[in-house]
DNA sequence: TTTGCAATTCGATAAGTTTCGAATTAATAT
DNA sequence: ATATTAATTCGAAACTTATCGAATTGCAAA
């Protein structure tokens, strides 16, 4: 992975409610075994302070820098995390901290 | 470590010029053995396309995210990374990746 | 002590980001 | 068909950031 790659997952969890955006989804994933690992986004909207416009542009900057997969499930959108990035950015800092 | 401590992280790390720096210090830092695991940021300015002033902005940034510890020698000015608080971000997201 | 090099501070500018409310689209339930 | 709920799009306002050049500080070598 080169920086730009990196720095571009860096930018997506660098705002606070972006990150914890992103923290419930990994949750919210692990708790539902039945669904795929997967969880909705109507059952996260109301445990954070911000409007459901900004959680939508939240959730395409997740996905843009390959963090999340999201998919529509009829009325509602389904994310879970993408582990490949995660294993590799972590895989970065693993060897910086060497 | 809580979700507005990692995202001072990840925002440190997220703009591509700033986290070359922070890449360039870890390699320079691990060919330095005699230097107690320091570089000089003089030795980094040439192979870094921005001038002095937006580096030295730069390195507080990282050192405000206590990714990186500074000291002047001299003339210079040492940095060598903070192994502690990448160690906490990359348990973060290990955790994710499970 | 003056010269020169490394780094910092300052002020400015251009660009990007976060967030909102209003309007809109998509899909289901009545 | 209509009403309802989930999510998105749009435009705008407020705020933050990256970068620069010029001026300044800190230190050491001549």
């Amino acid at each position: 992975m080169d920086s730009a790659k990196l720095s571009k997952i860096m930018k997506a969890l660098s705002n606070q409610t972006r990150l914890e955006l992103f923290l419930q989804i990994a949750k919210q994933s692990e708790a539902n075994f039945e669904t795929e690992c997967e969880c909705f986004i109507s059952d996260i909207v109301g445990s954070l302070s911000i409007g459901a416009p900004t959680i939508s542009h939240h959730l395409k900057e997740l996905a843009n820098a390959d963090l999340i997969i999201t998919e529509r499930r009829g009325k509602f959108l389904a994310a879970r995390i993408n582990k490949e990035t995660i294993q590799a950015a972590s895989a970065i800092l693993s060897l910086v901290k060497k």
